[in-house]
DNA sequence: GTCTATAAGTAGATAGAC
DNA sequence: GTCTATCTACTTATAGAC
């Protein structure tokens, strides 16, 4: 029962100290903030209050540690969207869990992570060895979205003419789009959340929002 | 009647030659393409056909030019959109006019112009300095879009929640972020065009197309 | 106007002390 | 484990020939 091959086995990575998860954390800031071209290994270092040779205790270089904030941001995307669509109960439809889905991406991404902050804002500009670190994760990520899409339309929900992946990559695409221009300390986010959820359920179901969902005002929106 | 002020005046700027021209353009297709991060000046000078220093004749810095491909692919945007909207017949409404807008906001940006791409992809990377010459022509631009869309509300076709704001944002997002993932030469752009006028249109004004509209085939979508 | 040659500066990465 | 000191490579930018 030896534990082998788990840990301090490859040459600079994956020891779970305190510093190295302070410099995967900062790497995540820095990138989020100044964005892949303005980051320099020296301001991931001063913001983790290391020197930065002391950056290659931990990562192989500095495209090893931007992979794993890359790594680390995609999934907690999806764990957190998964999470929050875990909780949703049983008989709800695809509707409201498609609500539900937009409101954990948008929280994640603007509010609760600089790890997807880090990788949406960045993961174009990457080299392309770089994203494949990252494609395994999105690629999961997406086929979440597909499957909710293909769920709604399989029973008939959604507009008729809608190509499901483009769909996808559009409303994806607007929440991606988000921290290019949400500055949180200013506005609300509830009033973002419940404007994407009322734009992206009108848009792919004809309909604003679920009714007897909470916190919706619609009434008569055919008078149009 | 001296042309005093109008050329030849600055340093090494507006020479109307077709050298600045093609490293203008180069400048556009490798920022398109690898991103501002991995974009050298050297692999500028190398499209465009011209040594290194050969920059230096036209440009007074690598942000410099970068600057003017910001400037000029915004600007071409904006141009592109309003020229679109202007062949609209007066008699159109609100929708038709943010269907026109859609549909040629996503074919500057994916077919006709790598300048447009440029700026899209890249504005968030850039430093603050760069950013603020492609301010003016930005702002510009939402300002027309804001339009569209208080026109629209003033009347009464919006779906009544929606911050114009945040659906501004949200709809250009979607729009924005197509070059991240849309690849030309695999699928009709065409699918992609009405898709997004579907959903953006069912997004803002709950119905998704005009009636009497070309292309679209929506007999009956409030069967769910 | 565009070139060759080169300077100047910066950032990633390594060596080795502690 | 983290530091100081340093190396190397690369990129922007300039000088000056043609």
């Amino acid at each position: 029962m030896k534990p082998s091959n788990t840990r301090t086995s490859s040459l600079t990575r994956d020891r779970g100290d305190a510093t190295r998860q302070r410099i995967l954390t900062a790497a995540a800031t820095v990138l989020s903030t100044k964005g892949y071209a303005a980051t320099r290994l020296s301001d991931i270092a001063a913001e983790a209050e290391v020197r930065t040779p002391g950056v290659y205790y931990y990562f192989a270089s500095r495209d090893e540690l931007i992979a794993e904030v890359m790594r680390v941001g995609q999934r907690r995307v999806r764990e957190h969207v998964e999470s929050a669509l875990a909780s949703v109960p049983d008989d709800a439809g695809p509707r409201e869990r498609i609500r539900v889905a937009v409101e954990a991406h948008l929280r994640v991404e603007l509010e609760l992570s600089e790890f997807a902050t880090a990788v949406t804002r960045n993961t174009s500009q990457l080299t392309e060895q770089v994203r494949g670190a990252q494609q395994a994760e999105s690629d999961r990520y997406h086929r979440m979205w597909r499957t909710l899409l293909e769920t709604a339309r399989s029973e008939g929900l959604l507009l008729p003419d809608l190509d499901l992946g483009i769909a996808r990559m559009l409303v994806i695409g607007a929440l991606n789009w988000t921290p290019e221009w949400w500055r949180t300390s200013t506005d609300s986010i509830d009033v973002l959340v419940a404007t994407a959820q009322s734009i992206v359920c009108a848009g792919l179901f004809g309909i604003p929002a679920d009714p007897g969902d909470g916190g919706s005002t619609f009434d008569s929106m055919l008078n149009s």
